[in-house]
DNA sequence: GAGTTCATGTAACCGGTTACATGATTAG
DNA sequence: CTAATCATGTAACCGGTTACATGAACTC
């Protein structure tokens, strides 16, 4: 079990996808975008390289399955000792501060004084758009996740993820309505 | 007024700071550690090619001030052409994303099922702990800023940015909480 | 005909972080 | 005696994003 360092987290996020079944590079990044959007999201010039380092370090195992007019079809999956690493990186703490992405719509907010208040108010309600169209989304996922099999031990998992962004989310647009609210007393 | 591209934020977040007035890179630093440390920080990597850059465009001006024992402090205060393009940079729209950071502590719950229950709630009362030393903080800094003249036309808007990271630190803390008990239940 | 999907991969670019270099003063 | 603070700046590293290259099949 070689030490990963460096891109180690793209390459744990692979292994992790890889335990719900063997995927393709390009299945991989499809699977993210519909699962992991919106707190974990590679592109490919990470997911190849990432399986290629995994495949060197035996942590998964191909299998080539060939078409024609395409690209031969790579499909990876987990190996035992992939397994292993990605279990005892999940047992692992995380020094990780609680901080949050620069964030430009805040950062404009902050200087907000040095314009006038209508234009500001224009940002966070632009920006209450995009959270109440995100907040859709997890509202569909949760649905459909309540609708799934409730023997598979994923789905707790990812019901609790999904209300992270849930929470966050609603919290965020009572934010914006709150912050336009104090903006207008004021004009 | 050149455009800047590339390290536009950055720039611009700097100006932003030198509209409170005139400060040395070492300062900017210290006031982004201060005010806008959880969601805007940089670093002197930027900072003073930034200043440097925003010097050349004539955005900011320079004052040389002699010290012996440290190098001279050079105190930058922002320009009139400095504030319009602030002032035009505040009024374009974002075209942002709502989209987290990279979530490490999502992606370890995300793929909770390989490991045991109590794992995962180690991570997430570890997280819940960080939360509220953070959540502290925003508290105390609102307390401050309450007590500020009101006359100041920024405390409003420095206010409405603490509020964005109280309200979403609080609902995060409450999400730590039913997750737990959540899982606690299914053991 | 143009654009999207499937499918692989590499190369270049670009920005953010860390470390280094210098050096006096003050606090523990 | 060591570490932190003040104060400037550069260089190297490293990872993430975008663009490029290839090319068939299918949809609009």
């Amino acid at each position: 079990m070689a030490s990963l360092s460096a891109k180690e987290n793209t390459m744990l996020a692979i292994l992790g996808i890889l335990t719900i079944g063997p995927h393709t590079g390009y299945d991989i990044k499809q699977h993210m975008e519909q699962s992991t959007q919106y707190f974990w999201k590679e592109n490919y010039g990470q997911i190849y390289p990432g399986l290629a380092e995994l495949l060197k370090n035996k942590d998964v195992a191909v299998r080539v399955q060939r078409q024609d007019g395409k690209p031969d079809k790579k499909i990876y999956s987990i190996t035992e000792q992939g397994k292993q690493l990605l279990n005892n990186w999940l047992s692992q703490p995380m020094e990780h501060m609680v901080m949050l992405k620069k964030n430009e719509l805040l950062l404009k907010v902050f200087f907000g004084s040095n314009t006038s208040a209508d234009i500001i108010i224009g940002h966070i309600l632009d920006h209450k758009k995009k959270l109440e169209e995100a907040l859709q989304i997890f509202l569909g996922l949760e649905e459909w996740l309540l609708k799934q099999e409730t023997d598979d031990p994923n789905i707790k998992y990812w019901l609790i993820t999904n209300d992270y962004g849930k929470r966050q989310f609603s919290s965020l647009i009572h934010w914006c309505d709150d912050s336009i609210s104090l903006l207008n007393k004021s004009i």
